[in-house]
DNA sequence: GCGTATGTGAGAATGGTTATCACATGAGGG
DNA sequence: CCCTCATGTGATAACCATTCTCACATACGC
């Protein structure tokens, strides 16, 4: 049941309504400078306070997923999956696909050979998706 | 034994050898800030310009390795395995073990479910290690 | 409608990291 | 040994993503 709302029990305004359905229609990760240059584009106008904070509000919701970072630049994407996943994302277009969790077994080795407690994890995988693996007759390097 | 250099072809320098064997002595992984304290400490002195430059120098040669954050400040760990591997990081007492890859089965599914082609991933697991793990008669909670 | 908790935004501040640039020096070749 | 100069040093400024400040606006429960 996918109808969570982009900001939770929080207020709307018009602000965060273009901004959530800015995020929506990019439909791939973006940085908050991409965001704002969406918005721009499209006339609308909003702080860089404002669009930090709806972002941030988002992701607390969990309409929202922080998904690693794009040079110095934190990478967010849509996606309300509730349950444990992790992400690959396209460091061509940008698509965000999900995908399972991979570290059970990291998870229970690490315990089992060091007697260490795995609590939080880091995972992220890049690459190339489907669509912008470059043909097998055309040769090329996509970007 | 891992007789790799810690400046790789780099000169070598008072300043440099203090920070490479402070980095060895701290044993944990540490941040820059860490590691300029524990060098002050010493009354060993070296400009935040040169402890960057240095970290990034052995860094850039494998003797050193970024493994994840603490709060906004990147975390290195000593570490010249050459193999591919990820980081086990105690969130309590900053001690690093090393770990094998889990990613061929995740790498391998997501070009079998998705087209995708993994080309770089993120993987740190954080958590507690077994000397920090409170004992049993201590109130322990199983995760 | 009212009151107030919450959102807005221009601008300043923060803080980790990097760039500048004048000066010092490690180390290889002579 | 000594020169030389590529490379390292460090005080300082700049950079830049992100957060804070604060006066003002407004969503929304009552
Ligand atoms: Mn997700
Ligand atoms: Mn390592
Ligand atoms: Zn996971
Ligand atoms: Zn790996």
């Amino acid at each position: 049941m996918a109808d969570r709302l982009p900001y939770g029990s929080g207020r709307t305004s018009p602000q965060r309504r273009a901004i959530a359905s800015m995020a929506e229609e990019l439909g791939r990760a973006f940085t908050i400078d991409d965001l704002e240059r969406a918005l721009r584009r499209k006339g609308k106008r909003a702080g860089v306070a404002t669009v930090y904070r709806a972002v941030a509000a988002m992701e607390e919701s969990g309409w929202l997923e922080r998904v690693g970072v794009r040079g110095s630049k934190a990478l967010y994407a849509r996606c309300d999956s509730p349950a444990h996943h992790h992400h690959l994302v396209c460091t061509s277009c940008g698509i965000v696909l999900a995908t399972d969790c991979p570290l059970e077994f990291a998870t229970h080795s690490a315990k089992a050979e060091h007697g260490f407690t795995v609590t939080e994890h880091d995972v992220t995988l890049y690459g190339v998706c489907r669509d912008c693996r470059p043909g097998p007759e055309l040769g090329e390097d996509g970007d």
